[in-house]
DNA sequence: GCGATGGGTTTCCTCAGGGAACCCAACTAC
DNA sequence: GTAGTTGGGTTCCCTGAGGAAACCCATCGC
């Protein structure tokens, strides 16, 4: 939804946030992903204007991150929910949220916890080497071109991803 | 710089999302997440307009994700570099990145790669729970309410976080 | 003195977002 | 049977954010 489209640049993070880089679009996912399914559900929860959700939603849709479902016949009703693609969108919010938390929350401690099924236990999600399991952070990696790097605007594909540091 | 500011909403989500949730800032984190320092560079780089650019770089600055530094006196220079806070940006990149790759990347596969530094390998990184190390999905988490939970709109903290099941 | 460089600010225009009202089909209560 | 409610939107108008391009200004190299 930005005037300039990013999904023709050749960098998955322009893709990924062509749909995903807009407010109203992380709350939707959240929301859908947490239960809410309806059109009505979600406005009221978001305070979204009627307008922006039912375009949101529909650019959604057209996506395949969300599929619209009839739920009852008489009268007909739809409502909205993830596909496999739009759940893995968990993983950004969960990164969203983790980094919310660090640096949002108040005293009280943050709004909402995350309990892992698996393990039993409360749990903030880290981002984690997908081939050693270590922990992945801009101090430790690097960006190389991929097998479809291009050059283009809005394309790095060189350069340690940490350069900056931390000053008080 | 949602219209309607998610800054207050009692939300992890949200309010990482108000931030970032601009397609633009996570362009520009990428780029100085990955050396990208100078206004100018950033602007070509991005083909963003100078007025938006100094835009966000400014709301950066005074959310303390970027610093603006002098990096010489004479004639004076300023560059920006991530703070602690903003290169803890990194993971929600690094999930945006990976989802962009699975999702989008073509048949010549992504545009880049991601070198994990601790154990020399190219990786895709994964969200992993922080407690036992496995893998966290939409299904296999829940929401619970957190010491900072408050009840308001756009709060959800109740839950399973996967009702949705993935249709073909 | 002359142009280049870095780091912006200003101006103008268009179009997306917000709010609120409207719409319509199908129940449901009386 | 008709009035009201619910779900799921669409239409209208208005404001203000984003884009493009021009302008600004201090400093440098020549």
């Amino acid at each position: 939804m930005t005037r300039t489209s990013l999904a023709d640049v050749a960098c998955s993070i322009a893709r990924a946030t062509d749909l995903f880089g807009d407010a109203w679009t992380a709350l939707i996912m959240r929301d859908v992903l947490t239960g809410i399914h309806r059109f009505d559900d979600l406005a009221h929860d978001l305070g979204i204007s009627r307008k922006v959700l039912a375009a949101r939603l529909a650019r959604l849709v057209e996506e395949g991150v969300l599929v619209r479902e009839q739920y009852q016949e008489h009268p007909p009703r739809e409502e909205y929910r993830a596909t496999e693609k739009g759940a893995e969108l968990h993983s950004v919010l969960m990164a969203l949220m983790a980094w919310g938390d660090r640096w949002y929350a108040g005293e009280a401690g943050p709004p909402a916890r995350i309990r892992h099924l698996d393990c039993g236990h409360d749990t903030t999600p880290v981002t984690a080497c997908g081939h050693c399991g270590g922990p992945v952070t801009a101090a430790n990696t690097t960006e190389l071109p991929g097998p479809g790097g291009r050059i283009g605007p809005g394309t790095r594909v060189l350069g340690p991803l940490l350069v900056a540091r931390a000053r008080p």
